[in-house]
RNA sequence: GGGCGAUUGGCUCAGUCGGUUAGAGCGCGCGGUUCACAUCCGCGAGGUCACUGGUUCGAAUCCAGUAUCGCCCACCA
């Protein structure tokens, strides 16, 4: 074949290879993909129908710290699925790609690549250390965006954005300047989230609770008398975990109602070696069962304390740096880390005589997500977003279904989330990201500005920029990925792609971080742009291993996407992703996954190869696209037309319900049951009957050129690379395109027209018919090459059927001749008492007997006299079953009040069902006592 | 402490609006050199749908409770 034939689309190749090379193919198809310029949604191969609703996708930005996972596998073949579906509807697409800049991760990530070359943050300082960033993420880009392409992924990448490129940072900086100005965003001194590891404030999101078994010790403090000196003999016990803050102590909390400490209140105490006298105070926040029923107030270093100390009007003593050392204001304890503190400090109190008691105690702990440092409550001097406004609007939108959030269930957390939420802390101390566009002058008076050279002077005073101090912190990264839906499409300005693609179609994403990036991006959108920035948030779950654990490097059991790309190709492995999956749930991910996905494309890739080879030498090979005359139809090929118009309704309605996974099952279901288990197999023998007239013969062809044509189109967003190697070998309709990826998804109207519905029963009568007399030969032990004869009563309604497809059927029961007798008389009277019988609803068919066995033989032993036919116990084991339901059935109906009340439908159904089931019991008992 | 999810054959999972006989893949057993595919073909075995109770003519499905596992949220020091 020559490249003319195939530049005009219609060409025919001969044959596909004999075996798929998914290395092979991938690649080039997605060379030809780049190069026909299909992705955008107004790319110049695009077929797009410009009038149609665009279909815009948000999907997460993978950080740029490393080389994706499974997990970003899984996001971006979803994220593919949807997009590929919608292109091939017509609808302009965008997939707008990108990468998230992940500050404190990507951070974490240099500072160890850093360690490893003995430098550090401290020793590049921040200018050098940035520059280092910038190199690094420059190559970790490339592999990502390299691999994002070998999963097929058709996004739009000449759009490809980065949170840290000028647009964005354009966005943060307007963004900040605007929540500032409409009060949402303040500074304030508040109790943060320290990792003293990564030297660093983290939200409450960031820090993970951890279970660990902790000490509850009691501690004396001893009261004051009226001259104020520690009375040795009068204490108050309080129960502490962490005895290194009574340093910081101000004042001891108890219940207002508990007599035993009524007296106390009022008076005051003396915390040791800082030798400070604080008050008892009374407060309903104690709880008068734990511990000793009395707490120690540390209101710099405990959120409840913090709270407690400012209903009270107590001061605040921070005692810890940022290193989590103790402080001057530790007195002794001064330059001390904090765990080296509390030995010290709990030796000194033994040896004082005032630690009363030491018990284990089931803690959580908050470690940090990232560096996994136990995380110090401090106070700092921070930027916060007030969230409630903001949330109360996310919720509105949710709950009026205006954003639809799928699997529904999510929704309660949500809820939950966003009504409970605190206030956001923005400020990060560290270098890689967006420096916070505030300025500080002298007098404290501060600046926000979004002007990117800075302001000018102070807003309040009018000092002149050089007295004015840019703040030092950087905004937290999901500052930058909450704007992320309108900062890609040109916010803060007013562009076409704005006003065209906000509000998105669909936001598709782990559920993992329904908190970290769906939230915010709610909230910020709604308050930016006045609409949310999706109709529909859709949540996939988590990639597990094959014992439900999570994938982690730390326990090696991490499947390397890459690899299996290597090793079985990108189609196989988005399969296996997707395949029997639902919604929001987690998987187990296995080797037994990638292999059964690799051997259905294998699978797919073979039927292409037969029916593509099997065209009747009267088709030229590049014969146009040709519609076969319906009276040319056999009932096989109307069965499967009609199968093809079931299975398009059926994968429309999963597309339609987002539950991608449930359409690829039904697309494995009718590519290999019905398209190569009956479909080609029906078709085989048609092909090569040379009686037949032409036109009939080259009708089955076309009939399954058309079935792999739906099917390709429907197994396209699944199987990109395979459908569209395929697709290049098919010969293809005066309208259809040259790639399959912008080809058109199949038509409901088209598709509801092939179905026939009394076609579907016959055929499928006598599929049961060919499983039936299989299952008798095989326990019968009847050799599958071996020819039989065999004589059949089928109803007069089925016959003509039949006689359409006795050749397949003879070839497929490997029966021949079989005999057909118009009544059942006829046939049992020539009936052989040791043939094997066939009894399937109407039909009843005998085979020319089998070999006899004995239970023996059946095990293997020599040959004995044959006194059992293996044929009767599976009679015996149908009777038995049919008996079963029989009595059901009939139990059912007996039921008077199932007769009135069921819909009279189903009542019909279980009498017809009844009567079946009768008639099929009496004829294998005939048969069985004859 | 609160919430969510899961529980269906040996394993991994489907199961729509409650409806007759609960499906698939893998694995298992038996058979197969059928000219697309052994990454295959044919046949088969294997399930009291976690448990208890309820609603209903009818429950894997709806309701209540229990158990086990997993996850999320949470300021008892």
């Amino acid at each position: 074949m020559t490249d003319e034939a195939n530049a005009t689309g219609r060409g025919v190749r001969s044959s596909l290879p004999k075996t798929y090379v998914p290395a092979d193919v991938e690649g080039a198809v997605y060379e030809r993909w780049l190069a026909a310029d299909v992705f955008g949604p107004d790319a110049r191969g695009a077929t797009a129908d410009v009038d149609a609703p665009p279909f815009v996708i948000v999907m997460p930005p993978p950080n740029v710290t490393g080389a994706l996972h499974l997990g970003h596998a899984l996001t971006l073949d979803v994220e593919d699925v949807m997009v590929r579906h919608a292109r091939m509807q017509g609808r302009p697409t965008l997939w707008l790609p990108g990468l998230d800049h992940a500050s404190i991760a990507a951070q974490f990530v240099l500072d160890r690549i850093l360690a490893a070359e003995g430098e550090s943050r401290a020793s590049l300082g921040r200018e050098r250390y940035l520059e280092r960033m910038w190199r690094f993420v420059d190559t970790t880009r490339d592999t990502i965006l390299h691999q994002s392409r070998r999963f097929g992924a058709s996004a739009d990448w000449s759009r490809t954005r980065f949170t840290m490129d000028e647009v964005s940072a354009r966005a943060v900086r307007t963004a900040f300047t605007r929540l500032y100005r409409d009060g949402l965003a303040y500074r304030a001194e508040a109790l943060v989230n320290w990792c003293p590891g990564c030297r660093t404030s983290v939200s409450d999101l960031e820090t993970v609770a951890t279970p660990e078994v902790g000490t509850l010790w009691t501690i004396r403090y001893h009261l004051l008398d009226d001259a104020g000196r520690p009375d040795p003999e009068q204490w108050i016990a309080v129960a502490t975990t962490r005895p290194e803050t009574i340093l910081g102590d101000v004042a001891v909390a108890v219940h207002p109602d508990d007599p035993r400490y009524q007296a106390l209140v009022g008076r005051s105490v003396r915390i040791p070696f800082v030798d400070r006298p604080v008050p008892i105070i009374a407060d309903p926040i104690v709880e008068r069962g734990f511990g000793t029923g009395a707490v120690k107030i540390t209101p710099a270093h405990d959120s409840d304390d913090h709270a407690t100390g400012r209903r009270h009007g107590l001061p605040a003593i921070t005692i810890m740096d940022d290193d989590a050392r103790l402080n001057v204001a530790a007195g002794p304890y001064a330059g001390l880390d904090r765990y080296v503190a509390r030995k010290q400090v709990l030796a000194d109190l033994q040896a004082l005589g005032d630690l009363q008691a030491a018990t284990p105690h089931d803690m959580l702990i908050g470690r940090c997500q990232r560096s996994n440092d136990v995380v110090e409550p401090r106070l700092k001097t921070q930027w916060f977003i007030r969230t409630k406004p903001l949330a109360e609007r996310a919720l509105e939108a949710t709950r009026s279904g205006q954003t639809r959030i799928l699997p529904e269930r999510f929704e309660k957390v949500w809820e939950h989330w966003l009504t409970e939420i605190r206030d956001w802390n923005l400020s990060r101390q560290l270098w890689w990201g967006h420096r916070i566009p505030a300025w500080y002058c002298p007098d404290g008076h501060v600046t926000v500005t979004d002007l990117v050279e800075g302001p000018d002077a102070c807003t309040t005073c009018g000092r002149p920029s050089s007295e004015l101090d840019q703040d030092g912190d950087i905004f937290d990264t999901w500052f930058s990925s909450g704007l992320w839906p309108f900062s890609t499409l040109g916010w803060p300005d007013d562009t076409a792609d704005l006003r065209r693609f906000y509000p998105g179609t669909v936001m598709e994403t782990g559920y993992d971080i329904i908190f970290f990036w769906v939230a915010r991006m709610m909230m910020l959108g709604i308050h930016f742009l006045g609409e949310p920035p999706f109709r529909t948030v859709y949540l996939h779950g988590m990639v597990k291993d094959p014992t439900g654990a999570k994938m982690s490097k730390t326990k090696g059991n991490v499947v390397d996407p890459l690899e299996a790309i290597d090793q079985i190709g990108a189609d196989a492995l988005r399969f296996a992703l997707i395949n029997g999956t639902s919604p929001g749930n987690d998987q187990k991910f296995s080797r037994e996954k990638l292999d059964s996905a690799r051997n259905f494309a294998n699978k797919l890739w073979n039927a292409a190869r037969f029916v593509l080879g099997a065209r009747p030498d009267m088709i030229a090979p590049d014969a146009a696209r040709h519609v076969p005359q319906l009276t040319d139809l056999g009932p096989a090929e109307r069965w499967l037309r009609s199968r093809i118009g079931a299975t398009v309704a059926a994968v429309d309605l999963a597309m339609a319900d987002h539950n991608i996974g449930e359409a690829s099952r039904l697309l494995y279901d009718a590519t290999w049951n019905e398209l190569c288990d009956w479909g080609i197999e029906f078709a085989k023998v048609r092909l090569a009957d040379e009686t037949l007239p032409a036109e009939v013969r080259t009708a089955t062809w076309w009939t399954l050129i058309e079935a792999l044509d739906q099917l390709l189109r429907l197994l396209h967003p699944f199987l990109p690379f395979l459908t569209e190697a395929i697709w290049a070998a098919m010969p293809r309709g005066a309208l259809d395109p040259e790639l399959l990826i912008v080809a058109r998804w199949p038509d409901a109207t088209t598709a509801a027209a092939l179905r026939d519905e009394p076609t579907e029963t016959a055929v499928d009568a006598l599929r049961t018919l060919i499983t039936e007399v299989r299952n008798a030969r095989s326990t019968a032990r009847i050799p599958p090459s071996e020819w039989r004869a065999a004589a059949i009563h089928v109803p007069a309604p089925l016959a003509a059927t039949f006689e359409e497809l006795r050749p397949a059927i003879e070839r497929m029961t490997r029966l021949r001749p079989i005999v057909r007798h118009d009544t059942r008389a006829e046939l049992l009277a020539v009936a052989q008492p040791d043939a094997l019988a066939v009894i399937v609803g109407d039909i009843e068919a005998f085979v020319a007997p089998g070999v006899l066995l004995t239970a023996a033989d059946a095990s293997g032993g020599a040959g004995r006299p044959q006194t059992v036919q293996a044929d009767q116990v599976r009679l015996e084991h149908e009777l038995a079953e049919a008996e079963g339901h029989l009595a059901a059935a009939r139990d059912r109906l007996a039921n008077e009040t199932f007769l009135t009340r069921a819909p009279s439908a189903v009542v019909a159904g279980a009498r017809t069902r009844e009567a079946e089931l009768t008639d099929q019991v009496a004829r294998l008992r005939e048969r069985l006592a004859g």
